[in-house]
DNA sequence: CAATGATCCTGTCCGC
DNA sequence: TGCGGACAGGATCATT
């Protein structure tokens, strides 16, 4: 479900109602949602909340006990913050408890997402390679080009890889390619300098609005208030009949996942 | 190696 | 109304 933007507005929320707060416990509901690693001491909690961050599409927690932990929504997961009620919710798999009977709920229909708590120095061997951060200074024309050349597997497919760009998904790379006017299937090591511009600058144009408008809320995803974000109103070609010009959109399969997108205005062809 | 397919689950939607 | 199949913001692992 969430991708980068809806990541980044849970981060944000998440800062202003844990950062500083005690972390009083967690339960877990459903079987292998909390992962503990093997150097976690038997009572981790309570502890104190320092810093949150996004990586890619995982949260990060750091916490004053050189723990963290680390949590990643999938398809279906969501995390509501609430007064401690005592029975666990419809599809609640696990539950953060803070000191004042305030609760992060972790609530996930499909039971894919994970809360794992580790030590800080073992973060790297639950995270899997992570690629390129779109909004880091390095994320230009000619370092993508370098990632991209000689590559041929598809446009589609590489933006889509996490171990070479961290944070997009099925929504913005349909997105950012339509308004870059460049073919999905397009092998991603054939595309010329100009398009490798439009790439970098519509990805980061529309994570930007996605990010400002609190994220693309299709079916499941909500922010930390269960409240909708709303650049779904402005998706040009996901899971639409026709492009803003009219033209009839193109519905195909690329590593298993829909692409949709317009063979009209994203002429360039492999 | 890179590329595909199955898999983890539950819910929804569509066609018959 | 009911049932089967396809599909869903993701990522991993086995296979080819």
């Amino acid at each position: 479900m969430p991708e980068l933007p809806e990541v980044e507005t849970i981060v944000k929320g998440l800062k202003k109602v844990l950062k500083g707060k005690v972390i009083n416990s967690l339960e877990c509901y459903y079987p292998g949602t909390i992962i503990y690693d093997t150097d976690i001491e038997a009572t981790p909690f309570p502890a104190k909340v320092l810093e949150l961050c996004r990586r890619g599409k995982y949260i990060i927690i750091t916490l004053e006990t050189d723990n963290a932990i680390i949590i990643h929504l999938r398809m279906t997961g969501k995390l509501v913050f609430d007064v401690l009620p005592s029975e666990p919710l419809q599809y609640e798999r696990a539950r953060i408890i803070l000191h004042n009977s305030e609760v992060l709920h972790f609530i996930d229909i499909r039971t894919f997402g994970k809360i794992i708590i580790c030590k800080q120095q073992n973060e790297e061997q639950y995270l899997p390679i992570l690629g390129i951060e779109p909004f880091s200074k390095n994320f230009n024309a000619n370092h993508l080009k370098a990632i991209l050349k000689g590559k041929e597997a598809s446009i589609k497919t590489v933006l889509l890889n996490q171990s070479i760009i961290a944070g997009l998904g099925n929504i913005y790379t349909c997105e950012i390619l339509y308004r870059a006017g460049i073919n999905p299937l397009m092998p991603a090591g054939k595309l010329s300098h100009k398009e490798i511009v439009e790439i970098v600058q519509q990805t980061l144009a529309v994570l930007s609005e996605a990010i400002s408008l609190g994220g693309t809320s299709i079916s499941d995803y909500r922010n930390i208030d269960d409240k909708t974000g709303s650049f779904q109103d402005f998706l040009k070609v996901y899971q639409k009949q026709f492009c803003p010009l009219g033209h009839k959109i193109e519905r195909i399969k690329q590593s298993g996942r829909s692409t949709f997108f317009c063979p009209i205005c994203q002429k360039n062809k492999s």
